[in-house]
RNA sequence: GGAGGAUUAGCGAAGUGGUCAUAACGCGGCGGUCUUGAAAACCGUUUGGGUGCAAGCCCACGGGGGUUCGAAUCCCUCAUCCUCCGCCA
């Protein structure tokens, strides 16, 4: 959510940054400061009223005790409190409409952000390791996990449904080594672990920015209200809504495992083989809080430590800035990290790692303060995949697979995996 | 699932229709006095948001709604926590 004093103030530059995500906003800005405007001026109405009452209620007592007449004054006040029953709902029904405008814009992108339409505009950013050269036609992993009888999509379609897995043997193991090894390196590295719920409440959506825009593209428990995470980030990011934090905490370090859970919506027939595009996959999350000041430093901090266990792996991989065009709704900037996918013949990401600097912070109430009486300010949330684990699964059949359909086990997790070198 | 009880500032807690929410009182925090320094004691101070050029005014007693001229207080509803019963990995 923006800082609506921002958009009165500023709304040029706000439509203008707003603009580089193609599509124009100019339209929804001036319906809310028209709003905006409206909703002050039945403010200033029904706070005089209100001010009378209170000066009404407090003579009542007194006239009462000293035995005078307060029926001329209690008819005066009915009158007001009629007025205000009239005024009342008008002005809520502003702040409302104020607040859906609100929650429906999308971030402004930071000044390093490029412009862009779409994928083709990101900016490479660096560059580890190189595809490997193949002295034989590799297979997709999903072959060789067919192969091998480690992944199993007909059981799960036939237990579940489309875009699900069973892992089986091998497949199961090396799934809980990454979540592990991943776990073990972040929170030695100075993030702490995490093990959140899977379902949060609609507040929670609301506060990370999944409500009330992206619902379709969430899982709902129907008779509670709840929500399946489609990340971690929901949950962790809301451990400190509504709080204010001391500022000498921060910068705050979460690492997280959980399921995550996506409705797909507007993905049917794509990446349909393989573990790609899931219902149900697992992460481990990163997330930070931090003051204004340091969250692009630590931005690129959070996105070498989610490169760091891919270098460990040995998984060739790049960074990407996203364009303008195709950053996610609540992003400042965003870094894509994306791993070498032989089957796809092109980086396909692996992780996403994004600065929301005061955006989720302002719609969750997530504040700080710098010094014992000074205002709260709102903190920088951010946070990253560190990272996506089924797609680590896949690439690591696909870049260590060998000719002969075998998969050479990473050093890295062997010790996650009993000892286990080679998958066969 | 059933029956009771609870939810007030960072924490504990008083307040059952008005003149104590600028929230008593206690603890904690901050500043000061005293002290070589510290502790103790004493004094002072200490919520967040909205609106206005400003003085100021308005809102918030778990959330939402209602009754009333007026609600922390009465009613309805939802949430969370505690105790007991039932069920349960």
């Amino acid at each position: 959510m923006l800082d609506l004093k921002t958009i009165r103030d500023n709304p040029d530059f706000v439509i203008s940054r707003l603009s580089t995500r193609n599509k124009d906003y100019s339209q929804d800005v001036s319906l809310l400061l028209e709003l905006d405007e409206k909703r002050r001026e039945f403010l200033q109405l029904t706070e005089q009223l209100k001010a009378t009452q209170n000066a009404a209620s407090k003579k009542i007592p007194a006239m009462k005790k000293a035995g005078e007449d307060v029926s001329a004054i209690m008819q005066e006040m009915k009158a007001a409190s009629d007025e205000l029953k009239e005024l009342e709902p008008k002005l809520s029904n502003f702040q409302v409409q104020i607040d859906a405008i609100l929650h429906s814009i999308p971030n402004l992108p930071y000044s390093d952000v490029p412009e862009g339409a779409d994928a083709n505009d990101n900016v490479e950013y660096r560059k580890w390791g190189s595809p490997p050269d193949f002295d034989f036609e590799p297979k997709p992993h999903w072959e060789i996990g067919a192969n091998l009888g480690i992944l199993d999509p007909t059981t799960a379609a036939k237990v579940t449904g489309a875009r699900f897995h069973f892992y089986k043997g091998a497949g199961a193991l090396l799934e809980r080594a990454i979540i592990n090894f991943y776990l073990d390196t972040h929170s030695t590295r100075g993030y702490t672990e995490i093990f959140p719920p899977f379902l949060v409440n609609r507040a929670s959506m609301t506060g990370t920015g999944q409500l009330p825009k992206f619902e379709e593209d969430a899982f709902r428990i129907s008779n509670d209200d709840l929500f399946l995470i489609p990340t971690a980030e929901v949950p962790i990011t809301n451990m400190h809504r509504d709080e204010i934090l001391d500022s000498a905490s921060l910068p705050i370090k979460y690492c997280a495992y959980s399921a995550c859970f996506r409705a797909e919506a507007g993905a049917a027939g794509r990446d349909t083989r393989g573990l790609i595009r899931q219902h149900q996959f697992n992460k481990v999350e990163l997330v930070k809080f931090t003051t204004a000041e340091t969250s692009y430093q630590e931005l690129e901090s959070l996105t070498t430590d989610a490169c760091f266990v891919l270098e460990q792996l040995g998984l060739p991989h790049r960074v990407v800035r996203l364009c303008s065009g195709d950053m996610g709704f609540c992003s400042a900037m965003t870094y894509d990290i994306e791993v070498w996918m032989p089957s796809y013949s092109r980086y396909v990401e692996i992780s996403s790692c994004s600065n929301f600097e005061s955006f989720q912070a302002r719609r969750a109430a997530i504040r700080c303060r710098a010094d014992t009486g000074d205002k709260p300010a709102f903190v920088h949330t951010l946070n990253g995949s560190g990272v996506a684990i089924g797609r680590t699964v896949a690439c690591i059949l696909e870049i260590f697979q060998t000719r002969d359909g075998k998969v050479i086990v990473p050093e890295a997790l062997r010790p996650y995996m009993r000892g286990l070198s080679v998958i066969e």
